[in-house]
DNA sequence: GCCAACGTTGGC
DNA sequence: GCCAACGTTGGC
């Protein structure tokens, strides 16, 4: 099983109004860098573990856990003209942009600021807090990914 | 709101 | 194939 941090800003899409969701789960559209792709398209699989994150938050902060529900399928919002995601590259018989589903697991108790993962030494490899990661979606490894769920929980 | 870091685009 | 210009991300 692989480990994974998806980044969101809160005021788009938050973890709450991934609880809200009907089913609690979401496809996980927008994503436009060919690495993040890579990891969507070919290493993300059904019960991979995600953490949650808010971007542009104060602080930002990792919030919660999810899971992997639906392997990588085309990202239909690249297709639609109307959809801030439109790519025109991208189409329908060699689509170039991919997403899962993810399903919600829970809320952390206490929200993990990027701070605390900054001052925890355990953490220090974590991509997210190397200089100039600006990757929306991050591979863990499952230590990082359980120390931050101790963290929170 | 600022700005550093990064990815992408496009002229040559 | 290089690289300057540009747009975006995201912490601060």
């Amino acid at each position: 099983m692989k480990y994974w941090l998806f980044k969101s800003e809160p005021e788009v899409f938050s973890i709450d109004d991934l609880a809200k969701e009907k089913k609690q789960t979401t496809y996980w559209d927008g994503v436009r860098n060919y690495q993040a792709r890579n990891f969507i398209r070919d290493e993300m699989r059904m019960g991979d573990k995600v953490i949650f994150y808010h971007s542009n938050e104060k602080p930002p902060a990792a919030v919660g856990i999810c899971e992997i529900v639906i392997e990588a399928y085309p990202d239909f919002t690249a297709f639609d003209a109307n959809d801030p995601h439109y790519d025109p590259k991208s189409k329908k018989d060699s689509p170039a942009w991919f997403m899962v589903d993810i399903k919600f697991i829970k809320k952390f108790i206490n929200p993990v600021s990027i701070g605390e993962i900054k001052l925890n030494k355990k953490l220090g490899k974590m991509r997210l807090v190397q200089k100039g990661s600006r990757l929306s979606v991050i591979p863990l490894t499952k230590d990082e990914y359980d120390e931050v769920v101790k963290m929170g929980s």
